[in-house]
DNA sequence: ATTTCATCCTGGAGGC
DNA sequence: TGCCTCCAGGATGAAA
C-alpha cells in the first residue's frame, strides 16, 4: 500500500508524538511472517525500557531509533499503524508519556506482508533491509548527474523506476503519475530516453512526489494516517486507475497495461513511445 | 547476467 | 445469498 508519501506522512504525523518517548511494552502478535531477523524476546530485551531517540524514513522504510538498536519497519501492502487497535493487529508498541498514562501504537496488517527487521543503528547502512536502497528522490543526493546514470539501462523505464536498489521509494501509482507528468511511456527502455525526456522524469518525480506530500498521500483503499484520517491525493490521479477515462491533458483514452506482473496506466497519444 | 514468474496472504468488488 | 474469479499501494527467490 504505502509509497514514498505516504510513509513519510506517517513518519511525521508519529514523530512529534513519539520522539523521547520510552518503550513500555512491545507485543508481538504475528512472529512468523513479520519479524525477519529477530525473535519477539530479543526485540523486547533491547527495546524496551529504552527512549525513541529518532524517527526516521529510507525509501518505503520507517525506522525507529531505540539509542543503539533500531526498529526497521516495511508496511508493503496492507499495513497500517494506528492509534487505535484494528482487525488484524500483528503488532502492539506501548509507549509510556509524561503522565504515565501510555499510548499504543498498533500495526494493522491484514494481508501479513508486513516485514520488521532488528539492526544495530550505527550498521543500518550496512545491514539488511536498507544496505541495497538506491537513490532517495527528495534529498540533495537526488542529482541530474545521479539520475542519468540511473538511466542508464535497457530495462522499461516504467520498471527500473520501481526497482527498489536504483530508486527508492516509488510504487506503483507515483511511479505512473511520475511517466504521464514528463510525457513518457513506461515501455520505453530506459537509455532510449531522449535528454529532454529524462530531464522532464528527472522533474517530474520529486514534483509529483512533493504533490502527493502536501495531500497526505493516497487512500483509495486502506491507506489511513495513524489517527485514522485519509489522504487526499487520488482526487489528483492523472493516470493511475483511470482505464478508459479521458485523458486530462489531450481527452484520448488512457489504456492500462501489464508490466512485470503489474498495471501501468498512460495516456497514448500525451507518452508516445 | 537479466528478466519473467509464482508466491507470500487476505479482502473487496463484480459477474453469474 | 452464494460462489467464483480477478485485482490490489510490494518484494523476493527460483526458474528460464
Amino acid at each position: 500500500m504505502p509509497e514514498l508519501p505516504e510513509v513519510e506522512t506517517i513518519r511525521r504525523a508519529l514523530e512529534p508524538q513519539l520522539l523521547g518517548r520510552r518503550l513500555a511494552h512491545i507485543d508481538v502478535l504475528e512472529r512468523v511472517h513479520l519479524l525477519k531477523n529477530c525473535t519477539p524476546e530479543a526485540l523486547q530485551e533491547r527495546l524496551v525500557g529504552r527512549r525513541l531517540t529518532a524517527l526516521g524514513r529510507r525509501g518505503k522504510f520507517l525506522i525507529f531509533e531505540f539509542g543503539p538498536w533500531a526498529m526497521v519497519l516495511h508496511l508493503r501492502m496492507s499495513g497500517r499503524l494506528l492509534w487505535t487497535p484494528a482487525r488484524h493487529t500483528r503488532l502492539v508498541l506501548q509507549f509510556r508519556d509524561e503522565e504515565e498514562q501510555g499510548r499504543a501504537l498498533y500495526l494493522d496488517d491484514a494481508r501479513r506482508f508486513a516485514s520488521l527487521y532488528l539492526v544495530r543503528a550505527d550498521q543500518l547502512d550496512e545491514q539488511k533491509p536498507l544496505k541495497d536502497l538506491g537513490l532517495e528522490p527528495l534529498t540533495p543526493a537526488y542529482t541530474w548527474a545521479a539520475f542519468r546514470r540511473l538511466l542508464d539501462s535497457e530495462r522499461e523505464v516504467k520498471r527500473l523506476l520501481l526497482d527498489q536498489t536504483r530508486l527508492a521509494g516509488l510504487g506503483n501509482i507515483y511511479a505512473c503519475e511520475a511517466l504521464f507528468e514528463a510525457g513518457v511511456h513506461p515501455r520505453k527502455p530506459a537509455r532510449a530516453l531522449s535528454p529532454e525526456e529524462a530531464r522532464r522524469l528527472f522533474e517530474a518525480i520529486p514534483r509529483v512526489l512533493r504533490r502527493a506530500l502536501r495531500a497526505g498521500g493516497t487512500s483509495f483503499d486502506r491507506y489511513r494516517r495513524p489517527d485514522g484520517s485519509i489522504g487526499r491525493f487520488q482526487e489528483e490521479f492523472r493516470v493511475y486507475g483511470r482505464a478508459g477515462a479521458p485523458c486530462p491533458r489531450c481527452g484520448a483514452p488512457i489504456e492500462r497495461i501489464t508490466q512485470g506482473g503489474r498495471s501501468s496506466f498512460f495516456c497514448p497519444r500525451c507518452q508516445p513511445f
